[in-house]
DNA sequence: TCAAAAGTGTTCGTAGTACACCCATGT
DNA sequence: ACATGGGTGTACTACGAACACTTTTGA
């Protein structure tokens, strides 16, 4: 019989931890009509504090990726969340005044096309203009966006944030939103194409309100996290 | 005045939870002298029950990261780590029996030119004839092995893996130890160097049992995680 | 017919692979 | 001298970036 794993020598019943949840929740959005969407986070605040990011303590019965899901599903279902993945582990002792409180850290995207009313105390903020954060909840969505940004170049994520089909050039948008700078919408389309990322629905949408041609519309091949260039460089032989 | 962040709505005061850490030590050994280097994990066992990876309860004054280093300075000191970092949290309410114990996981290097004996009941094993492993620590071995792979690609990572000096060959060896397959030495000079990764010392080793030109020795330029090749596609302008 | 947006094609640079060939040493 | 391993050079491929040009629509 397994016995549990050996303990730190100097530290018998160090129980006294609280785990928390917190997950950096991102969308593409138009703040306004004649302007590039932008990314913004979701923030909630309880009376007059400091905004924070959505998160609680670890339900008794699930994981803590389940216990992120649930927190988050105050302001936007569960079943708009198209991505979750774990970010860092926040374990400073003196990260929160009181009890010591570990923060295990999540991002999660919401495809652009899911609306965007929010319930409660809850707001999206650009994440351009961050109002102050609780703690070290900016430290945590900095982190997301550097993931997210990485993911972007050598995985099809992007699935999470854009609607279910699009034209090219609301895709690129998307990018430019997340990355922070412009990408060729030309060439978006033939890495992604070449990768298997983004098929052709042979549908095409509607041509915009200033005129031009009507755009194929496209979607992801898959509506799950998939590595399309796990190796660049070093991959095996053959 | 900041206010803690929100608890989830239906748990309130779930403390009833244990945080350990949990860490995959690597280390490149030459198991037999005319054989290729292997990659080996450090594990423990008590007592008869299964191999463990080395990890205990966290530290009350100390974060998760300096608790996992603790746990394994039985074994290994911890200057002898030269690399850390964060991997998965296991939070599986039943990965244990018992108390509920959430599993916050490292992966740690170890330099192949440090002493490899070991004190008490540990050992290195090799990752590809793993005895037995305790509740889930398999599975944390290979997201370790799985992390290695990928950053030996595109981050200088294996400065924690190889001598302060070594000749190409024996870094090439060490590549094919944490892949899995063999690496073009010739190939990987030029890589690692115009990434600035390693350069050479002007200094030469001893030619090997079997005659040979004695090889030029190496290092790498950082002793610490750098990413050499953020953007395989994607890139910012300019 | 003109502007706007979409899509196609072309050129270029560069990184990485494969592999042939040359160099230095011990026996 | 020759086998053994180390090092250099070269050709080939592929991917991505930049950008010009063509196509399709609405006004």
């Amino acid at each position: 019989m397994p016995t549990p794993p050996p303990s730190s020598p100097a530290a018998a019943g160090t129980s006294d931890v609280e785990v928390e949840t917190l997950t950096a929740v991102f969308q593409v959005q138009e703040m306004t009509a004649d302007t590039d969407p932008v990314l913004c986070v979701l923030l909630g605040h309880d009376t007059d504090g400091p905004w924070t990011l959505p998160g609680g303590a670890v339900a008794a019965d699930a994981t803590l990726e389940t216990s992120a899901r649930r927190a988050v599903a105050d302001s936007v279902a569960i079943a708009n969340i198209a991505h979750l993945e774990q970010l860092a582990v926040f374990s400073d002792p003196h990260r929160l005044p009181g009890t010591r409180t570990i923060a295990s850290t999540y991002l999660a995207l919401v495809p652009s096309d899911v609306p965007t009313e929010l319930p409660h105390a809850s707001a999206w903020h650009p994440v351009d203009a961050l109002p102050t954060l609780a703690f070290d909840h900016a430290e945590i969505v900095e982190a997301a966006r550097h993931r997210l940004a990485a993911k972007l170049s050598y995985t099809n994520i992007a699935f999470a944030l854009a609607p279910s089909r699009f034209p090219m050039s609301q895709l690129s948008e998307i990018y430019c939103a997340a990355l922070g700078y412009a990408v060729d919408t030309t060439n978006l389309l033939r890495i992604l194409s070449r990768r298997a990322v983004v098929v052709a629905t042979g549908t095409v949408g509607k041509t915009g309100r200033s005129g031009g041609r009507p755009p194929a519309l496209y979607a992801f091949a898959d509506k799950q996290l998939r590595v399309t260039d796990e190796f660049a460089t070093l991959r095996p032989p053959m």
